[in-house]
DNA sequence: CTGAAAGCGCTTACAG
DNA sequence: CTGAAAGCGCTTACAG
């Protein structure tokens, strides 16, 4: 067989081998650094070929020898909610230095496009994902553990604890802020919210409703999360009679998508109605905006799944059933961040 | 050799072969595709075996062979600065249809973290990559381009053309943001920009003083564009005196930092101070905030850059030298959006 | 349309 | 401490 690229040929661990006078058994050795001794003698030389030949290590080579790719897939709903790349920040900052390569994908609402990144994981043979997208069905999770990765979920529940999760405590968070409402007096107030299929918004409903209870809760769904799609429900909230005085959203675009409702329609936050969002992303602190909000961690609950995660690689590398150990569960507390939205200042 | 890796082995083409009784060779040519036929007796043959077996090819492996990796890097400065993620959307929207895998590096402020994603992603063997960190060095750029990987820089520029760049005008929208503002009547505007070796920043600082020449322009310079550190910025330059009734920001951040330090001083945006921001984050959106600014076009210069680098890959696959075609520029169009903060409404 | 065989560039028991 | 050789799971000319 001759010539089957006619490409520029790159230099290989051969080349390097060759040129210290070594094997490449030893070369991959020196690579490898922890496992294996080198001679200080060999090890200079092949530190100076490496040098000479500007010599880079094929990564899918070494993923393919040692079963090991050094890549963990992460899974979010969209890269432009601001909450996920919150989260991405936490899980790059243990993932970095670990030494592995994030490979991204966005399951989009689209059951298509989460088939493809399932599919795209498994392929690429990540040593473990992190799986944060709200809207990611359990089957697709099933189908990342059936092959054999290694996976967390994050700032989400399954059905059944398949795995490690990390979240925080929903429930909690929900009541606090309806508990600060309260506290300001409302005897009644609105749950804005986005699908109640989705966990995390039905915990925080199941916070805010044990404060206020029964014929005093009412909930206002939108259809998704999106600003535009969280405008035209809150439309429809504040045109409901009686109009709520008080709103709690489910998350912090909700928020923000009551608030530009209200502004279009005339109504003041705080006087003419009290505003809590959820996660505390960073557009909360503009002070034209000064959301109260409940923060949801995210980009602790990244780091903290990405732990985890690195743990269960070195427990089982390469391809595991995640047998060993039974699935873990870390819930992180949330917490009431006081701005100008409720009415407080 | 017995029993090298003590896991659960996967499935490999050769099961798929042997299930379907035919060769490998044939599996994989079903596999690509494209390239070559296949009779329907053995194309239903395959894939009733490849179901069965529920065979997911090994990526790795296709692309040691294939010297094509189907993954693409894309490098940002930080994921948590809004601007990005936009662009990376834009991204995905092209190279996720096209078959690709995004990995995903941020080359932070730090210059370790910038070798290390450069070294990522020569040793992952990306078939390309989009650079969009305003942040990293040429030379860094250099290092990629020498090791056989097809770059595009987006939404900044080299200083000599030594790759695809996609880009908008900077200096133009620099001059309609300042013509706005002269256009209401100001006489006087401060230009509020991080650091001003960022060529975008400098460029935009051009359009704006062909506008508001010589004695009349100031500039006034934050450390980064970080929210708390244009925040610090915005303090100092509203303590100038004579204070500006007019800012003219090199960034929607810079931007929300103006804002954030105006309303701790008591002023108001845009009675005291007329501001016009740039980049057009969806923040600016948000009743509260209502940014006058201009569109960098972050999701169409990320669209643009996959697009062009789809091509070039089209046409070196592997490795290529990016030799065969010039460099191309391609330059976007900015645009003026008129909102609250320069006084229009 | 299909298959045999070499090769992609590494790693890893095993033997020395 | 070092090396020979097999193997990781694919693809691709080449021949038929």
């Amino acid at each position: 067989m001759v010539n089957r690229f006619p490409v520029t040929p790159r230099t290989t661990i051969t080349d390097v081998a060759l040129l210290a006078g070594v094997s490449k058994a030893t070369v991959s050795k020196y690579l490898s650094a922890t496992d294996y001794y080198v001679s200080e003698k060999t090890r200079e030389k092949i530190e100076s070929a490496i040098k000479e030949l500007n010599y880079y290590p094929n990564a899918l080579a070494q993923g393919l020898s040692s079963r090991r790719s050094y890549a963990i897939g992460v899974v979010v709903a969209s890269i432009t909610n601001p909450f996920y790349p919150e989260l991405v920040a936490g899980v790059e900052e243990v993932i970095d230095p670990a030494g592995y390569t994030l490979l991204l994908g966005t399951s989009a609402e689209n059951s298509d496009k989460e088939a493809d990144v399932v599919r795209t994981m498994i392929q690429r043979r990540v040593d473990g994902a992190i799986v944060a997208s709200a809207t990611m069905r359990d089957g697709s999770v099933q189908k990342l553990v059936n092959a054999g990765i290694n996976v967390i979920v994050a700032s989400r529940e399954l059905a059944r604890p398949l795995v490690d999760t990390v979240v925080i405590d929903n429930r909690l968070g929900g009541r606090m802020a309806a508990e600060h409402l309260r506290g300001h007096g409302f005897g009644r107030a609105v749950f804005l919210s986005g699908p109640l299929d989705v966990l995390a918004f039905r915990q925080r409903f199941e916070g805010f409703r044990s404060v206020y209870r029964e014929a005093d809760s009412a909930v206002h769904l939108a259809r998704t999360s999106e600003l535009a799609e969280a405008t035209e429900a809150a439309f429809g909230l504040l045109r409901d009679l009686p109009r709520p005085s008080a709103v709690f959203a489910a998350n912090d675009t909700l928020a923000l998508g009551l608030m530009t409702a209200a502004h279009t329609l005339g109504l003041r936050i705080p006087e003419d109605i009290a505003l809590i969002g959820f996660d505390d992303i960073w557009v909360g602190r503009i002070p034209g905006v000064s959301l109260t909000t409940v923060d949801s961690r995210a980009r602790q609950v990244g780091a903290v799944a990405a732990g985890m995660l690195a743990e269960r690689i070195g427990r089982h590398p390469g391809e595991s059933r995640n047998a060993r150990k039974p699935p873990e569960r870390h819930v992180l507390a949330p917490q009431l961040i006081v701005r100008g939205s409720c009415g407080c200042s």
